[in-house]
DNA sequence: ATGAAAGCGCTAACAG
DNA sequence: CTGTTAGCGCTTTCAT
């Protein structure tokens, strides 16, 4: 009956043939929970190195009906931000032996479909990270929610059954626009997002509350994505068609369209942050390398992906429900601001 | 004998039972590969939808030996070249309908663990992004290639039975040096990696290649492994010690290492290009936000992620045996090179 | 301490 | 076109 195929991986039938044992036995001295006599341990690891065996976690995963792995859903590679979060993701999951199964989702019919692939994987646990698109709809992932422990990154919360984690980005902003404020800036470009995106909402409500005591202050919002290539484009027309005339600060949703931001206004010729101010948020790595430094917000990436994956293992264990967390985000001011000088376009001194 | 837990997924059974069908005919409207008649499929459609079915691939990829996903095996996280490449086999392998399992391994030990873990996920294929240290025993690659289809992105070839596919990097190098060579500079550094480490080895190539008719022509290697904070370290410590006096051109390893040395030289006020120049290697994103803007060579990661993922869905088919490819490198020049000027210490005129 | 046997949820002959 | 049945490779009572 048993008559081998060489071509496939050795089984744990194989290893207790050749070590004279049953195939329980095997499964005890691999898992080591069950006491077994020296003896037998060792002629079975015998027969384990000898055959090079493999275990085959797919059928542990369906007789134990556990992965050992996690879902991360993300938005966009392309973004700096997604990926450190995911690097800080990887290493606290792989603290606890937690795979990475990576997902991408651009729109939100993939996150459904997203969701859909990694419920259908048995995924022990899922992080989703901030989608750049607020869905109408949440249901999915409320619907995820009641089958896996789940946990989202930088949402707002969604309702009862879905853990969330974020920094507190409101804040943030805050803090870098009343900055901006005591320097003497007053007409501000809110640059990139989309109202009724969460993402660029909590930032606008922290532009908008530092700015709620200063009478004379303008902002007007550019709204053009989350993504390099049409941050460029639609400043750069909005520059051609005047419309950053007399615009001091340019206070960009984050670093990756502040990025684009500087790099049109260098093509245009106007300096940062001498003829206007520019920042971001996010604080991503190579913040530093440009110049000039780019100041922003950092929304401290290693807790959120510490707390997520604190979650999700916890759920994963049943020694907690849903729950949400804040983290602080503190802003980091570098070269790209200043007070307002060239700027001021009709002769007056600032 | 079935009472349902409620709490644990629908399984075929239910779903079967609902519709007053068998198993098998479930399986076969959920896989559309054998005919069902229109009113069964009618009625286990219905079944499915109310019980909330969800199919279990951890089942299903016990029976038929395949899982659908891909291993990918990196290095680091924190390298937009490895990122940039990874995004691209996402996108490639996502049209084929594969998952991916990510792995990061900095060290070699790592990557047999690492490799060993993706095994016994029984993942379809493998595909691993050059590590940063050349390991001297490329074993673990070789024994994991007997088992599932792998191809190296970025590696030497290890043997028979690997695939590979790498750019050809020390054309790319050696177009780069070739320019500046004519610029007229005639003294390098070469900044970062490790000699016996393939991506330097590669470059290294070459960089003597292009100077091999040179014969006033110096390179002095200044190695410091591929990651920013190191590549700082060291460079940072050469110039305080005089080291890159007379050097006109450092020519690194990669963009993230170009990177480290662009800021360090802020950091002394040496003036790029006009003290000394600067390339990368890689083309990453960021390259064209960085002032002065990075020249570099680009290796074609995307091609090198289709033709990647092409060699690994061939394998799994069976169509096709181990094999490797090349693709060009071609070197994009930008403005953080020019022909040598200050950088000449001792009063000649270049 | 060890073995026998019944699943885990699905697929794939095989039979009808 | 549909149902029965035997695995896929491992874990886990339940006996012994």
């Amino acid at each position: 009956m048993h008559e081998r195929d060489p071509t496939r991986n050795p089984t744990i039938y194989d290893v207790a043939r050749r070590a004279g044992v049953s195939p329980a036995t095997v499964s005890r001295v691999l898992n080591g929970n069950y006491p077994v006599s020296a003896r037998t341990r060792r002629r079975v690891e015998a027969a384990l190195a000898e055959t090079g065996y493999s275990p085959n976690q797919i059928a542990r995963s369906l007789s134990t009906r556990s992965t050992r792995v996690l879902g991360v859903l993300g938005t966009d590679l392309t973004n700096p931000y997604f990926v450190e979060v995911m690097a800080h993701i990887q290493r606290f999951a792989g603290a606890r032996g937690l795979q990475l199964m990576l997902q991408n989702a651009i729109s939100v019919s993939d996150e459904a479909n997203s969701l859909r692939m990694l419920l259908d994987r048995r995924v022990d646990g899922i992080i989703m990270i901030a989608r750049n698109d607020e869905a109408d709809d949440t249901s999915p992932i409320v619907e995820a929610a009641k089958r896996v422990p789940l946990v989202l990154i930088g949402y707002p919360s969604v309702g009862q059954p879905v853990m969330s984690v974020r920094a507190r980005e409101e804040d943030g902003m805050f803090e870098l626009v009343r900055q901006l404020v005591t320097l003497g800036h007053r007409r501000f470009l809110f640059l990139g997002g989309r109202t009724g995106s969460f993402p660029t909402d909590v930032k606008l409500e922290g532009l908008r509350r530092a700015l709620a005591k200063v009478p004379d202050a303008t902002v007007k919002h550019l709204p053009c994505g989350y993504r390099y290539d049409a941050a460029c484009e639609v400043l750069s027309r909005e520059i051609q068609q005047g419309g950053i005339e007399g615009v001091t600060a340019i206070v960009a949703v984050s670093d990756v369209v502040a990025f684009a931001a500087l790099d049109v206004l260098d093509d245009h010729q106007i300096k940062v942050p001498d003829d206007v101010s520019v920042t971001g948020f996010d604080n991503i790595f190579w913040t530093r390398s440009i110049r000039p430094r780019l100041s922003t917000v950092d929304p401290n990436k290693d807790q959120l992906a510490a707390i997520a994956v604190d979650l999700v293992s916890q759920m994963i264990t049943g020694s907690s429900g849903p729950g949400s967390a804040l983290v602080e985000a503190r802003c980091v001011l570098r070269d790209s601001h200043s007070s307002p000088r060239n700027s001021v376009q009709d002769g007056q001194v600032q």
